[in-house]
RNA sequence: GCCUCAGUAGCUCAGUUGGAUAGAGCAACCGCCUUCUAAGCGGUGGGUCACAGGUUCGAAUCCUGUCUGGGGUACCA
């Protein structure tokens, strides 16, 4: 093993190095990439959950991580507003609606008193769904509507009709509901992940550019030419185990209705062969699932194979689910009453910390979230420890620029030196003007701490390039965490302002390297680089 | 059954292409604020890296098997 000696020459080369970097870590290591990443991508049916959070945190830094690797990519969110999901849900708020006039006692013949729900268990029984309702019967002319709907179907309802026998309530309200609902989730939805920097550039809807476009009849016709499919038993069959699937799949049912494997498939097709901006195609299709659609991904690699792309610009990421742990105990997110929503973890502990806490664990495993102890990790969360590193570095520009007056004795001491003097000191920096970094150190600890942290800062760009070669952003919150350990320790054992001004300069020079990186360590993980804390 | 992810300190988890004495945060204990922010630092205690084989000069890391836990195995989305 080469047991080599890291010169003092080196170390200021790479800090120097830093200090002039329009932006520390930037490499060029995914030039060649053009990325299309779609992530999130959640039903409209109801507010985001702690799950779509980790997806949204791990999407984002991946977009960011990837873009600073010298990669184009486009940040994408397919919404899926088609299929029964939209009229479960619709069929729920059409039931609130229904609750909402009933207890107004404007439902002939019924007792606001009665309870029409009793033994009924509603496909989405979350609270925000009265809501909705309420939304709705404040639109013009559907309060009437609704009445006249309930008197057609009231004899049923009223005999116990199960809100899953459809249909027991007209389809022009069906579409209503939905026409009004799916954009005000959406909307919610958006809101939020901009709220906690998450940005889409593009949001395809799978009804309008999949169901009323006609993609999705294309796209069969066009499996069907290639002989992939076949009809059996009243379906048409995909024959995706000739592509190392278990078993063939099915694209139409018995009942005419498409599955969602088929949208799927005419979706993926269109972004390989969506022509971009330049003239260019992406060469990677890039999508984040959760792991409950790892079975999912033979029969899509298998279907855009058959359409005649290549399988291998085909890529899913994989992340493991998020378990919501109540009273210490494992509870199945979803379909409670009362959910903890994804807006409710980031009024609760912050957008930092949440964003942070995602995305320091590799998606690999599985991530426990103690909604007990929500509160509790805003102190404990590591995000701070980062961020305080920052703080401080910030701390000691002001302090090395400003004039400090003594609270005893009156006397104001001048600041180390002007801002000027020392933006012009970054911007002519040279190696050999560090010489002071090295040869004023005092002892031979201090002197390592400092080697660590420059080796450390040094190593950035390997790290981003890594982050983005093994999809895990996390080695960048492990990295930012390392890096604050290390100049914590360093500022404890060498102050920086010091009598002497050249090793002042040298340090601040130290210092403003930290502080550059740090600043974009945490920029990457999109979490906020406070001045002060 | 098959596919897949995981099992590392009391708890939550890092450990990148195999590399030197396995790390961090939290929790426990002992120190450190007249000096750049103590949201910090130093120190102590705490690990048969699930288990058993194998490959290798060298394994938490690679291979095989076993055990335990999560997820999947739809004409749901």
């Amino acid at each position: 093993y080469l047991n080599f000696k890291i010169t003092d020459a080196l170390l200021s080369e790479a800090l120097t190095g830093i200090i002039h970097a329009e932006a520390p870590g930037k490499n060029n290591s995914q030039a060649d990439q053009r990325i299309l990443l779609e992530y999130v991508s959640a039903n409209p049916t109801g507010p985001l959950h702690i799950g779509h959070g980790r997806w949204a945190a791990l999407g984002d830094s991946l977009v960011r991580i990837l873009r600073h690797s010298g990669a184009v990519v486009t940040p994408e969110f397919y919404i899926n507003d088609f299929g029964f999901q939209m009229e479960k849900l619709a069929l729920s708020v059409w039931w609130r609606a229904v609750e909402l006039l009933k207890q107004e006692g404007a439902l002939p013949g019924v007792s606001p008193d009665a309870d029409l729900l009793a033994g009924r268990e509603l496909p989405y029984p979350g609270e925000f769904v009265i809501e909705l309702a309420q939304a709705y019967l404040q639109e013009a002319g559907q309060r009437q509507a609704m009445l006249e709907d309930w008197a057609s179907v009231q004899e049923a309802v009223l005999q116990g009709g199960e809100p899953s026998s459809l249909p027991i309530w007209s389809e022009r309200i069906k579409q209503r509901i939905i026409e009004l609902v799916a954009p005000r989730i959406l909307a919610d939805q958006r809101q939020l992940l901009e709220d906690i920097h998450v940005h889409f550039e593009v949001w395809t809807s799978e009804k309008k550019a999949l169901h009323e476009s006609g993609a999705v009849e294309r796209t069969l016709k066009q499996l069907a030419d290639n002989g992939f499919t076949y009809e059996s038993e009243g379906a048409l069959w995909f024959r995706s185990s000739e592509f190392g699937d278990e078993k063939d799949r099915v694209l139409r049912k018995t009942d005419g209705s498409y599955t969602y494997l088929t949208a799927d498939i005419a979706y993926h097709d269109e972004k390989f062969s969506r022509v971009r901006e330049d003239g260019t195609r992406y060469n990677r299709i890039m999508n984040i699932w959760g792991a409950d659609h790892h079975g999912y991904i033979p029969r899509m690699r298998g279907a855009i194979q058959a359409l005649g792309h290549d399988p291998n610009q085909f890529e899913v990421v994989l992340g493991q689910l998020v378990n919501l742990l109540v009273d210490g105990e494992r509870s199945r997110m979803g379909k409670r009453r009362k959910m903890l929503t994804l807006r409710d973890v980031v009024d609760e502990v912050g957008v930092d910390a949440t964003r942070f806490w995602m995305v320091s664990k590799s998606a690999d495993s599985a991530l426990d979230f103690d909604v007990d102890l929500a509160a509790s990790a805003t102190s404990e969360n590591p995000v701070f420890y980062v961020q305080y590193a920052h703080a401080r570095c910030c701390s000691i520009f002001r302090n090395a620029v400003e004039p400090s007056p003594n609270v005893d004795t009156g006397e104001v001491t001048p600041p180390y030196l002007q801002v000027e003097e020392l933006d012009k000191l970054a911007r002519s920096l040279t190696p050999s003007a560090l010489a002071p970094l090295f040869n004023a150190l005092e002892s031979d600890k201090e002197k390592a701490v400092l080697k660590t942290l420059i080796l450390h800062l040094d190593s950035f760009e390997d790290t981003v390039a890594d982050a983005a070669r093994l999809r895990a952003p996390h080695f960048i919150a492990q990295y930012a965490m390392d890096v604050a350990a290390n100049f914590h320790s360093f500022y404890n054992v060498c102050r920086i302002l010091t009598p002497d001004p050249e090793v002042t300069k040298a340090r601040l020079m130290l210092i403003l390297a930290l502080r550059k990186t740090l600043a974009q360590a945490l920029d990457l993980l999109g979490v906020s680089a406070p001045e002060r804390m």
